[in-house]
DNA sequence: ATAATATTAGTCAACATTAGTCAAGAACAC
DNA sequence: GTGTTCTTGACTAATGTTGACTAATATTAT
């Protein structure tokens, strides 16, 4: 719990912003000063924990005046945001990100805690691990995609 | 008593820090410097020691502020059920005894109906297909494996 | 207007820092 | 002696950090 690294540090800085604003606005140059990191890191905190799967969407601009925007996104209606689900895990999904698509499902309230705790079950890496990384992201994909057409029709 | 094992050592020494605390943080090379062993010790520790049968859970991070974490879990009390089920299973396992074993766990009570669609969804022939037969039965079998470790402990 | 310069952010690959796996051999129990 | 458990280390994998280089945009000079 205290050892964090400096990624989780900054990722919860911002999240707290987030949690009682609807977007945070910043100037990269100026956070990496704050935390005393490199600016591309920044980018890597991003990329690594704000993506689409997680809910955010990013927006940004360079030159004079530039800035990085984080927003949280507004759920779609149902059919939508599953669809945009099946789209982001494609023929295949990391480990990584295919939580990040679980913790939208749950957060969407398209399955209780419960759901999204079998559902991570069925596929974690005792679940799936032929000792082939692609295979298992691909039977990891079909896997969700099944559960998400599931949940088109239940829901 | 005497002839304890360095295994059996560290094992006692992180469950008595369990044993005030609901979970335990390490860093692994810090508690192999620190008992003067491998690293991968550590792994072999939690594994033969703190397995979920043991009401255990592990979770771990690598790279730079990673940690491994061990949690006490409340077990249920249907262990000799999940326990039968999980024999029953095995290594491999068709579809249709895969029905079986779902099925017996929403009429225990184990599971509710949309729990127990899910899990359908996440083992039926759109999900797990890989073109050979025999793989599909072992993927299934561990998938259902993960799902009923799951759902041996309260989460 | 256009060109030059300044000011931002983005990408990528090298390197660093952790944990995981596996198999060989040692130690132990019977 | 045989089979199981323990110990070890080489190799692998995941994640985080850094900096050189690139790209986009704004501002200033001509």
């Amino acid at each position: 719990m205290e050892n964090q690294n400096i990624s989780d540090i900054i990722e919860s800085y911002l999240k707290q912003i987030l949690a009682e604003s609807q977007q945070v606005e910043i100037r990269r140059a100026e956070i990496a000063n704050q935390f005393n990191v490199v600016p591309s890191q920044i980018n890597y905190v991003i990329k690594t924990r704000f993506t689409i799967q997680d809910g955010y969407v990013v927006q940004s601009k360079r030159g004079g005046g530039g800035y990085i925007r984080i927003e949280k996104v507004k759920l779609l209606d149902n059919l939508d945001f599953i669809d945009s689900l099946v789209t982001a895990v494609g023929d295949q999904i990391s480990r990584h990100d295919s939580l990040a698509v679980v913790r939208s499902l749950f957060e969407a309230g398209a399955i209780n805690r419960s759901e999204a705790n079998i559902i991570l079950a069925a596929i974690n890496k005792d679940a799936i691990n032929t000792g082939d990384r692609q295979a298992d992201e691909q039977i990891r994909a079909q896997i969700l995609i099944s559960i998400l057409n599931h949940l088109r029709y239940e829901s």
